[in-house]
RNA sequence: GCACCCGUAGCUCAAUUGGAUAGAGCGCUUCCCUCCGAAGGAAGAGGUUGUGAGUUCGACCCUCGCCGGGUGCACCA
């Protein structure tokens, strides 16, 4: 079923392609004014410009052409060579009776589907999730689920950091420092506090320095004890990031650790070597790009003299037994915007390995506190997640006890948990992924403005009149609410055209990797409903006009449910 | 030094292939609850889009130069 703006873009198209014009100039775009109206294209003008005619000449020989009667008021020339398009209201009321009735609420699947690896998160072991691992995994989990509901095929992978140097520091901790205890209760502080009391001890003693450094040659090497160590500081701290998944509703496909890629590296350096992609340099194993300008003097390092093998050396080995194993059409990395370097020597060394895979670095900036630097705690360490996310429900329920005291604890406990991490997962969605932003529980859990919480509201109002509805006996215009919407008044007529506008933002989203376009239309909707709301009485006015506008307010929650689920973000049916 | 990112209202941020008079929220000034949730709505003040050129019918957006802030740059991840 074809959307009321795709529809005009293929009239469009065939009516260029008659005026001799490149069909692919036939961009249909929502007018940023009313007074322009609905729709407007500016192909004219485009065409105008390679033609060297005219631009309003185009748009009125395009006009003389163009049939559109069905679906609007007769288009018009404006400005430059403008071409305006308002809806007829049938038009508008057919459209929105179509979407009423679609369960995918007017989203339409991408043709060629694609397999999408998206590889976010990324936690260390035997380290607690702190606000640093926000951002990528609130992003990469909405991406996610975005890209599914488009119709890719998404894999997400959670690539922790499960093997590293600061195992030789936790198993020497383990084996002569360690509390059982704690470990039971909160194995994660346990493995820091391991890690830095050896950390500490080692600093003037440089014989334990060397027995550390040898626990973990040994754990390297295969040793059995140190391996088993290693295998238990990696569950335990599994089950603390299964916790925190569980509570944001995140989960994954695949959890392929660095551990994984362990025995595939030596191999990848020896045949990088023998392929001569890679070559010796001071003792290192390096991949140079003199092709490439910019990376002239920015070697991808993949071995170092020493023998071990580093942060790229993984990436790639990763890399290459995803290309086997799925053979994907893109690859995307939702990993902060100073890794960017990285990343362009990964995809870089990449290519020369052959891989046409499209390869994507979905970067983003940095939270702050409100001191405008990297957000810390006041003894500068970094803010754990846990930790972070409780406060946030813990305000919450605050705002929902003081707002709606009569509602049983157990029923404040639960909408508490929705808008707490609602609120803190819209505020990090919201933001344009590149920006940098102040990280602010006033404004995350304020009910007013662009909010997750404001978002909740205008769903759980709708709801509220539905439950009004149905407790004064009008189950008879509920019922027919499904048959038919008739769009009159300005108010309906905006709401109806912000609706239909849902099918085209995901895309929008995708094509950039920027949730914060589906944030920003959401608020724009609940807006546009909340002024419908005040303009037109629903469950005061009466026969056909109720049940249009409670189909309407019906439409409306159903979008909000939706696009607020597809950022990872729960709505309760009261707060 | 080189590379990348960012400079938009007092503050926090938007701006749909380069489109029409650059939009919201917070804060500030006024209004609107005998009326479906005022957790809302209506109206107002607030701007040389860091700066100087260039390309274009048209530039917050593209090109070049400056200024200011952030990040990264050979053996950490």
């Amino acid at each position: 079923m074809s959307s009321l703006l795709s529809t005009l873009t293929s009239r469009l198209a065939v009516t260029l392609g008659i005026a001799g014009i490149d069909e692919s100039l036939a961009v249909v775009t929502p007018s940023a004014d009313p007074r322009f109206g609905d729709f407007q294209t500016n192909a004219a003008m485009v065409a105008a410009k390679a033609l060297k005619k005219n631009p309003r000449e185009v748009a009125s020989s395009i006009l003389e052409h163009l049939k559109v009667g069905d679906l609007c008021e007769v288009p018009s020339v404006a400005g430059a060579g403008f071409i305006n398009f308002k809806v007829r209201e049938s038009a508008l009321s057919d459209a929105l009776n179509v979407i009423r009735n679609d369960m995918h609420l007017g989203v339409v699947s991408v043709e060629k589907p694609k397999t999408i690896i998206i590889d976010f998160s990324s936690p260390n072991v035997a380290k607690p999730m702190h606000v640093g691992h926000i951002r990528s995994t609130i992003l990469g989990d909405s991406l996610a689920r975005i890209a599914r509901h488009l119709g890719h095929h998404v894999i997400t992978d959670n690539h922790i950091g499960d093997w590293g140097t600061q195992f030789g520091k936790v198993i020497y901790g383990w084996k002569h420092l360690l509390n059982r205890e704690s470990l039971e209760q909160a194995p994660i502080a346990e493995l820091v506090r391991l890690y830095r009391e050896v950390n500490a001890l080692e600093e003037n003693d440089s014989a334990l320095k060397e027995t550390v450094r040898h626990e973990l040659v040994k754990l390297q090497q295969g040793d059995a004890e140190n391996l088993e160590i290693w295998k238990q500081a990696v569950a335990l701290s599994w089950r603390e990031f299964e916790r925190l998944y569980g509570l944001l509703d995140i989960t994954f496909d695949e959890r392929l650790g660095e551990s994984f890629y362990n025995d595939a590296l030596g191999p990848l350096v020896e045949r990088l070597l023998a392929e001569k992609i890679a070559q010796l340099s001071e003792g290192a194993v390096c991949i140079f790009f003199p092709e490439l300008h910019a990376m002239e003097e920015k070697p991808c390092l993949i071995r170092k003299s020493d023998g071990g093998f580093l942060y790229a050396t993984t990436d790639l080995a990763t890399l290459e037994y995803r290309e086997q194993r799925w053979k994907p059409d893109a690859v995307w990395y939702v990993t902060g915007a100073p890794q960017q370097l990285h990343f362009e020597q990964v995809f870089a060394a990449g290519r020369k390995m052959g891989i046409k895979t499209e390869l994507r670095h979905i970067a983003f900036g940095s939270i702050l506190g409100e001191d405008r630097k990297m957000m810390k705690t006041r003894s500068g360490e970094n803010v754990e997640l846990g930790g972070l996310l409780n406060e946030a429900i813990e305000r919450a329920l605050a705002v929902v006890a003081e707002k709606n005291p009569d509602l049983p604890k157990t029923d404040q406990e639960e909408i508490a948990r929705l808008i707490g991490l609602g609120a803190v997962k819209y505020a990090d969605l919201m933001q344009h992924r590149l920006t940098d932003y102040v990280f602010s529980w006033e404004k995350m859990l304020s009910f007013q403005g662009n909010t997750a919480p404001y978002l909740q509201n205008a769903y759980v109002r709708i709801r509220s009149i539905f439950r009004k509805a149905e407790s004064e006996g009008m189950g008879d215009a509920i019922a027919t609410a499904s048959s038919s919407i008739t769009i009159s008044d300005p108010a309906e007529r905006a709401l109806a055209l912000q609706i239909l506008k849902f099918g085209e933002v995901l895309h929008a989203v995708l094509e950039d990797q920027r949730p914060n376009l589906l944030c920003l239309y959401l608020y724009e909707l609940a807006d546009s409903f909340h002024r419908f709301y005040e303009a037109c009485p629903i469950l005061k006015s009466e026969g056909d006009v109720r049940s249009s506008r409670l189909a309407l307010a019906k439409v409306t929650s159903e979008v909000l449910k939706t696009g607020l689920s597809l950022l990872g973000i729960g709505v309760p049916e009261r707060m």
